[in-house]
DNA sequence: ATGAAAGCGCTAACAG
DNA sequence: CTGTTAGCGCTTTCAT
């Protein structure tokens, strides 16, 4: 019942060799004759023999696995970032242990942390989207490699950004240029005080000039969105609107079509992450195309870099792209 | 600079105890004095020390992590389930590690399948959505706890499921019930020959004595379904559609409004799943809520079952839930 | 090129 | 209750 899985030693009595031998045949550490190869191999392939990975790390201290850390695994951008760095960390070799960080609740935090931190791992990677992230970023202890992922740019620590703030900017002028005389803007839960998002919306709007409406609030959830759609609705002065993710904006969309107007007749409606189903989305949502799982990818390679200190470069910026559909158009006459 | 880790051996000395006693207020798997588990417990403060899972798991036997294993993590009913397990797990202390078998290829699903196993697990959960989480079930060896999770029961194993067919067929039976002649069926990609929204779908027809037409396949991309609601749309026998999850349906949608046809109108659509955008597509869209993460829990449960031989249940069924929203009505006159 | 010996950090078994 | 003694399965010296 139990069929005990063979070790190491069973393999090299099966190949009259010695322990060491096979060792070398596993990890092509030294040279081994053909001879004994080939009789070490067939023994690994008759026994079915897989080495321990508790083993090798606790002896060789060259851990092949390495955490994510994220406060959620579910949502569009936390699925596929954490889709990008398993995809490039499984064709370097390495397998991925995931620990998910509900809240920022210190107790939580340490307690995640921990049962993470208890693994022979490589390095870590944490989500820095929200503040459970930001949270378990303070909490590694510092001679672990790690990399952020995130946003928003900050210094002394290895870090794969999406450059959120310029987008959102982007998205913010291309707004004012249809003849809008300002843009409101949803903000989804902040990964702490300052938001890349909403930082280039308000920076956009400085630079014009424009008048700044004070800042809605959702929350993660869709529908959240729609009483906040209803309130914009019911403001004579909202024609435009930056909502912080598609979601959001789509709540936002269905809650203005409840109060009985139009997008973008009556206001338009932008959101952010180009979700698979913006385009979908009647009508079509305009957005700003973030690559999750580049972000992913980039991030890996920086705590790759980290873990074999092969390259110093310690940030990887890449600027999400503006996808205008037909939920944007010029003002018309509000009603 | 490499600050290396503290050993249970450090704690030791500087608690002025021996190791096995470090142990033992560590394991709580014997009494010790109130006096030195105290200054253990400082000992273990000071340095800061944290226990080695490698060597745990090396010498006690008993690994706290379970892998997962599936064949994507991003779409919206594996996020969620994965979540449901990784809740779970985190809740009764194990670790879990995710591998991704993007194909159902043999060496792909081989060399995943070995990455895994050479950690030290406790068990696996193995998502059988699709051909590579079934291609993954079939390579697990037999002297490790496994459990299945999917949306169609088979025998022979730990399998938490969703009933899918139960649910596809009260759907289809209430669309029939509005006075549709049939049915009309979208599947996404199956995990094998057989199918439970398909077979749920045809149960329901054959029972009703409705004409059962040709399945129309998509991909897993939403907007795949905009050319199967064009041919659909194009098509004067079709007056209802169930397509196999909830972003298909919102691509059979948008095709059938390029059609120039409404929903409900001249087409009823209902999709699977409940997406949190379901209900606020325009539309809003019928459809079958399932309740991904609580399959994971369950799942995890019958892991953990199965893990320490406590209760021998190896199953678990739900069945989902019918959500009639707005997408759906009595057929019209078509055009 | 290969084997013998040592030891990674920890828990289990056994004395006391 | 507590310390001593043995390993867990593997890689790494160090001889040969």
């Amino acid at each position: 019942m139990k069929a005990k899985n063979p070790t190491i030693a069973d393999v090299a009595a099966r190949a009259g060799v010695s322990v060491p031998t096979v060792s070398r045949v596993l990890t092509g550490a030294a040279r081994v004759s053909p001879a004994k190869r080939e009789l070490v191999e067939q023994a690994i392939a008759e026994l079915g023999y897989r080495p321990s990975a508790a083993a090798r790390a606790l002896v060789s201290r060259r851990p092949q696995t390495i955490a994510i850390i994220a406060g959620n695994t579910s949502r569009y951008g936390y699925a596929e970032t954490i889709r990008g760095i398993e995809i490039a960390a499984r064709a370097e070799g390495y397998t991925v242990m995931i620990t998910v960080v509900e809240s920022a609740d210190e107790d939580e935090v340490d307690r995640a942390i921990e049962a993470t931190l208890t693994q022979p791992l490589a390095g870590v990677a944490v989500l820095k989207f929200d503040p459970p992230g930001v949270a378990a970023l303070g909490k590694i202890p510092g001679n672990l490699p790690v990399v952020a992922l995130s946003g928003v740019r900050e210094p002394n620590m290895s870090q794969a950004v999406l450059d959120e703030a310029a987008a959102a900017e982007e998205l913010t002028e291309y707004l004012l240029s249809l003849g809008h005389e300002t843009v409101h803007h949803v903000r989804v839960p902040p990964s702490r005080k300052v938001d890349g998002r909403t930082t280039g919306w308000r920076r956009a709007l400085r630079r014009a000039n424009a008048a700044v409406p004070p800042v809605l609030d959702a929350t993660w959830e869709p529908r959240s969105g729609i009483a906040v759609g209803r309130a914009l609705a019911a403001d004579p002065g909202v024609t435009a609107v930056f909502c912080g993710n598609d979601e959001i904006a789509m709540g936002v969309m269905r809650g203005i079509a409840e109060a009985g107007l139009r997008v973008p007749g009556d206001i338009s409606v932008a959101g952010f992450d180009d979700n698979p189903l913006a385009e979908l989305w009647s009508p079509p949502l305009t957005t700003v195309r973030q690559d999750f799982a580049g972000l992913g990818r980039r991030g890996f390679q920086l705590l790759l870099n980290a873990v074999n200190g092969t390259d110093d470069r310690r940030h990887s910026s890449e600027r999400p792209r503006l996808v205008i559909r037909a939920s944007t158009a010029a003002p018309g006459p509000r009603r």
